[in-house]
DNA sequence: TCAATCACG
DNA sequence: ACGTACGTGATTGAT
């Protein structure tokens, strides 16, 4: 049996991934997918190939004998981009730990090294496989050496095999004139000339007839066509210098040593310490009893046995506390996973519905779990309770929440990003063991998978309790999570569940009457416009509008021209094209977002569930979805007509109530400003007084537009000030808005040391806090990016204003929801809006509830600034607002 | 899957 | 000099 070498082009691998996959980077924001991509193709090789040897050939920073030769000579110095250099050494440093053998030669270049080791190898009766993304190394194929070339596309590799006869067949050419033809028809990348005026095409066919660039001069004469004849007469130095640059050597000094080189177990100790450090999940399955995903799966368990079961549960419900977990999708019921202690370790077990474990009966053994005030840890309790009906929560962790106040900045809170940042496992996620597929799908196709990912559920769960506990004892935020978080998450549930009334009728009727405008406005656009085209598309709005009518616009976005409210808006006067655009796109959004989108939701019983999200926001807001319903128009009276569907059940009405501004008011309260509070002790009406203090005129002369310039300032205060942007609300200069700024600050003097001392906080300690505790970090300030730095100052002083407000109502919510219950009163909580709540209100109950909406409302902070609450009952939500 | 747009606080 | 207001989610067209 021939012995077999692989041999790796190492920068050029490294190149072709990095270029041909996604950007990503580890939680220290090391780039790594280049060498994400080259590992995956060298493992793919070595189980493709099986070779017995293996050598990973680099260049070196250092000239070459190319360089001396030329001085126009780019090669190994080609400029690489940061994000790709910075990867190199730590591709380097992964091979060394996994033994792999590398080798680089001063004054030569990898190319070389391939060559001379290949060369060498096949003389000692090996077959060679070279792994490179460089056509250049073709012409070291034979017919024992294999070149191998990765082509990406579209995520997935293919790669070429080039023989000697594949080459020929490709090119036409043999190996040794692939040289002759970079000769003649040189490199830009390389920097080689070559010979000017002639590319493949030419070169091609003038080694076919002459084989070489040297036989070709000879027969100068000949040569057609007559730019070619030319380019050598006058130019044949330049192909003779070419040659050489081109010609890789297969005589560099350079050995093989075969020990170094013989393929062994690569999966090191080291190399899996490098490979979690780089956070390359998939690969770590690879390492045998190497790391903890194999320790916790050996205690994992698939249960399938009644009788098995039984024993389990029975045994769970001796523990103090137990991991828990419901899998579903939509309303189905999937699986079930549970974790505990047992002779120290954490075992976990799954059960998929199947014979006698019937979903009934899991989901009854669950709910038993749940009882008697057992500490209970699950990832998404929310989640769970859509099947459940749990009240006793005092003793239930929810580690989804808890990971989210300790960094409310991630876009997701999965068990394996919870076990790598609070356990310090790196576990295989959903992604790794079912791929794409929905829960759904995968526990009837990928069973054994499935089960693996509910017990990395139940185990991570449970077992990152007392980590997430500390961390939110050490961050000063365990009364947040223990005496807000926690509770809100079962009265978010309970809104969940109660949904909201709405008329399907009436909203259907709403609907069509838009159709029936939007359709004549279409014509009129499409006359207007003098064709048919989709007024929907800003691309194809863009070039109707800016090019075909040549109104005046310059492009505003990344790819083309800016057609958004705000630049038609100006527009508008120029052609009533733009009018009716304007009201067209109004009317197409309240249709397909509201009418049309609304209705889909309208379950069997006529009311709406939206899923009120906990986890989400960055400044601790909540958040609506599927669908929306924090954002119901209100603001023009077309839109605000659709609140009108929104309705109570029979012998109910709706009590809706809204803090008055209580962003400004906490504002007001954590500045410490007297004179802001002040403000707000005596008048009602902030914006007139805000205008009537900074611009010194009497409260009651105060004219409209002082007032709007006023009002717009204490929103810009709230933002995070800057001229700019005041100025472009307002449409003013940036000097005149840098003027009321001046004014405000000089008016309550506290405030700007307040929102400065927020900007320094951030910095020095990388986060801002709400009233609360609650924490936003804020890593754009270290940026070294003016636009992200002063986007970093901007939330922090948005941050705590924005996050104080939302704990208050989160308090308000909580105190509102259990007094509702414990008063025994029918009346519920169905709607949070930031700054609102939406009471369907049982109209024997109305007063009753109303007061407890207000006091609770009120009471829910101590401020120094009172805050006000407005509230009005109706028929229906257009009415109550 | 992304960018643009627009609905809300 | 840089080029913006803070926080969200849904729909659409284009890639």
């Amino acid at each position: 049996m021939k012995e077999k070498i692989l041999l790796i082009d190492g920068h050029s691998i490294l190149n072709r991934t990095y270029y041909g996959l996604p950007d990503l980077t580890n939680s220290e924001g090391l780039h790594t997918n280049a060498i994400y991509g080259f590992l995956n193709i060298l493992f793919k090789m070595l189980e493709e190939e099986k070779p017995d040897y293996l050598t990973v050939a680099f260049d070196l920073p250092a000239p070459t004998f190319r360089h001396k030769m030329y001085d126009g000579y780019k090669g190994t110095r080609k400029p690489m981009p940061g994000e790709l250099r910075e990867q190199v050494p730590v591709m380097k440093d992964v091979l060394e730990a996994m033994g792999v053998n590398m080798v680089a030669k001063e004054g030569y270049e990898a190319d070389d090294v391939l060559g001379t080791l290949a060369r060498k190898s096949e003389n000692q009766g090996m077959d060679v496989t070279i792994l490179s993304g460089d056509r250049d190394l073709l012409q070291l194929a034979t017919e024992h050496i294999c070149i191998r070339i990765p082509k990406t596309k579209g995520g997935k590799t293919a790669i070429e095999d080039y023989y000697a006869k594949d080459v020929e067949e490709t090119y036409q050419l043999t190996p040794p004139q692939i040289i002759e033809l970079k000769a003649l028809m040189g490199d830009s990348a390389d920097n080689i000339p070559g010979l000017p005026g002639v590319g493949e095409k030419t070169a091609t066919k003038l080694l076919l007839e002459y084989g070489t660039a040297e036989n070709a001069y000879a027969h100068v004469e000949e040569i057609r066509p007559k730019k070619a004849q030319n380019a050598f007469l006058e130019h044949y130095d330049l192909a003779v210098l070419s040659r050489k640059l081109a010609t890789i050597h297969t005589d560099s000094p350079v050995e093989l040593d075969r020990e170094k080189a013989r393929v062994h177990d690569f999966y090191t100790q080291e190399a899996y310490e490098f490979f979690k450090e780089l956070e390359f999940k998939n690969f770590l399955s690879r390492f045998q009893d190497k790391g903890e995903q194999v320790k916790a799966e050996e205690q994992f368990h698939r249960v399938t046995d009644l009788v098995l079961a039984e024993e389990i549960f029975q045994k769970a419900e001796e523990k103090d506390g137990v991991g828990l977990e419901l899998l579903e999708e939509g309303d189905c019921f999937l699986g079930l996973g549970l974790s505990y202690e047992e002779e120290e370790k954490l075992q976990a077990y799954c059960f998929l519905p199947q014979g006698f474990l019937t979903r009934d009966y899991l989901m009854e053994k669950a709910d038993r779990l749940c009882a008697h005030g057992r500490m209970v840890a699950s990832l998404d309790i929310k989640a769970m309770l859509r099947h459940m009906d749990i009240r006793e929560h005092t003793a239930m962790f929810d580690a989804g929440i808890a990971a989210y106040l300790l960094n409310p900045l991630k876009s997701q809170y999965t068990y394996d990003d919870i076990a790598k940042e609070y356990l310090g496992e790196i576990l295989p996620a959903k992604e790794d063991l079912i791929g794409k597929l929905s829960y759904g799908k995968a526990s009837e196709e990928k069973e054994e998978e499935t089960a693996r990912s509910i017990c990395y559920m139940a185990y991570v769960a449970l077992k990152s309790r007392k980590p997430l506990l500390e961390a939110l004892e050490n961050t000063g935020m365990k009364a947040l999570f223990t005496d807000i978080e926690m509770p809100l998450l079962f009265t978010l549930s309970d809104m969940e569940k109660e949904g909201i009334r709405v008329n399907g009728e009436e909203l259907k009727e709403y609907g069509e009457k838009l159709q029936i405008r939007i359709e004549e406005l279409e014509k009129t656009i499409w006359e207007e416009a003098g064709e048919k085209f989709n007024i929907n598309s800003p691309k194809q709005l863009g070039v109707i509008l800016f090019e075909k009518m040549g109104l005046p616009g310059g492009k505003k976005t990344k790819t083309g021209y800016s057609t958004a409210a705000d630049v038609l808006e100006k527009l508008a006067p120029e052609h009533q094209i733009v009018a009716d655009i304007l009201e067209y796109r109004q009317l197409a959004k309240l249709k397909s977002t509201y009418a049309d989108g609304l209705a889909n939701y309208i379950d069997e019983g006529g009311r709406i569930h939206s899923t009120f999200n906990q986890t989400i926001t960055a400044t601790g807001r909540i958040s609506s979805t599927e669908p929306n319903l924090q954002n119901i128009p209100v603001r023009t009276e077309l839109g605000r007509l659709l609140r009108k569907v929104f309705i109570p059940k029979e012998g109910y009405v709706f009590l809706d109530a809204d803090y008055s501004q209580i962003e400004l008011r906490v504002l007001a309260h954590m500045s410490g400003d007297e004179k802001l509070i002040q403000a707000y002790r005596e008048a009602q009406d902030i914006h007139r007084i805000t205008a009537s203090q900074v611009f010194h005129v009497p409260f009651d002369q105060v004219t409209p537009l002082q007032r709007r310039n006023a009002k717009a300032v204490n929103f810009g205060i709230v933002y995070g000030i800057s001229s700019f942007g005041l100025s472009q609300d307002l449409s003013i200069t940036r000097k005149e808005a840098a003027q009321y700024i001046e004014d405000y600050f000089k008016t309550y003097p506290k405030i700007k040391g307040f929102l400065d001392g927020l900007v320094k906080q951030a910095k020095e300690q990388g986060y801002v806090t709400t009233m609360f505790g609650r924490r936003r970090p804020v890593p754009e300030l270290k940026s070294s990016n003016f636009m992200q730095r002063s986007f970093g100052e901007r939330v922090a002083m948005n941050s705590p204003i924005q996050g104080t407000a939302a704990d208050i109502i989160k308090i308000a919510m909580n105190r509102v929801s259990k007094r509702l219950r414990d008063e025994n009163l029918k009346s519920r909580l169905i709607l949070q809006v930031h700054d609102e709540l939406l009471i369907e209100t049982a109209r024997e109950e109305e007063a009753r509830v109303a007061a407890i909406l207000e006091e609770e409302m009120k009471g829910a902070a101590d401020l120094s600034v009172a805050l006000e609450v407005d509230m009005h009952t109706g028929e229906n939500w257009y009415e109550a607002k």
